[in-house]
DNA sequence: ATGCCCTTGTAACAAGGA
């Protein structure tokens, strides 16, 4: 089985790219994140006649995630019990399962600086974030995949002197993401097709894609038995080429992974 | 060439992104 996670940076502006990648990378579980419509505002009818399910959750301009699925999408929810709001309630936090496997496509508050309210924010909606999916861990099968807003390490930044004193690199935010590794998930790296590093994310302005210049902020956590069935994980850069790209580029991963029957 | 901000909402900018 294969399964995807992607920031679209808006899934209207990006629907003929969204309906070409669908068709040929054909995944079978695929999360969206910033989508920037609202649930009935999602081109659902266009993402369904290429055989695909769809949870959307929105609430217009801005966040947005959604989860896109041919191999079942059960129990979906919408947020998570204990997710803050800033101050209302917003769209970044959707969850399903499909063929055994509890996805939640994530987008984490971006932070702004770390001086701001929206940074206390960003690290209390990842506290909450850890505690809701420590229950999904216990119960089987989970990936939280999305758009983390977090650079794990130095190495995730391409120059991380110019990030000093900014969002996505601070020791809070990573010691948060820690947290949610520790409940017993795996960082599932993508193999970057060009280059040494796994960015996932560049900025567009002033050439960043064409010289590289990206952060690693696209995560997918995965518990052991998913880690343990993965044959392969790439960043898909081809997607940031070309005409009206999204800033980010989707993780595409390969399991050897036999959806658990029903219930004899 | 992969190629040097983009998106949405609302009325020429404002706000957010990272």
């Amino acid at each position: 089985m294969r399964f995807a996670t992607w920031n679209v940076n808006s899934v209207k502006a990006r629907l003929p790219r969204l309906l070409d990648w669908l068709a040929g990378t054909a995944p079978d579980v695929l999360c969206l994140q910033e989508t920037k419509v609202p649930a009935d505002g999602f081109p659902a009818a266009e993402v369904q006649a290429l055989g695909y399910d769809v949870a959307a959750y929105g609430q217009g301009r801005w966040n947005g995630v959604a989860v896109l699925s041919r191999v079942g999408l059960d129990d979906v929810r919408l947020g998570f019990p204990g997710e803050p709001g800033y101050p209302d309630p917003e769209a970044r936090a959707i969850s399903a399962t499909c063929a055994g496997i509890r996805f939640t496509s994530i987008y984490v508050p971006n932070g702004r600086t770390p001086d701001d309210p929206h940074y206390t924010y960003k690290l209390a909606w990842l506290a909450a974030l850890r505690d809701a999916l420590a229950a999904d861990v216990a119960a089987g099968p989970t990936v939280a995949a999305g758009d983390f807003n977090v650079a794990p390490t130095d190495d995730d930044v391409w120059d991380p002197r110019l990030f000093a004193d900014s969002t996505h690199v601070t020791p809070p935010e990573r010691a948060a993401l820690a947290a949610v590794r520790a409940l017993g998930l795996r960082d599932i790296v993508g193999r970057p097709l060009k280059g040494d590093r796994p960015f996932t994310y560049w900025d567009y302005r002033a050439g960043m894609f064409h010289q590289n210049k990206g952060m690693r902020i696209d995560l997918v956590y995965a518990t052991e038995d998913v880690a343990g069935a993965v044959r392969d994980a790439v960043i898909d850069r081809e997607a940031r080429k070309g005409k009206g790209p999204s800033d980010h580029a989707p993780i595409v991963v390969d399991l050897d992974w036999t959806a658990p029957g029903p219930a004899a």
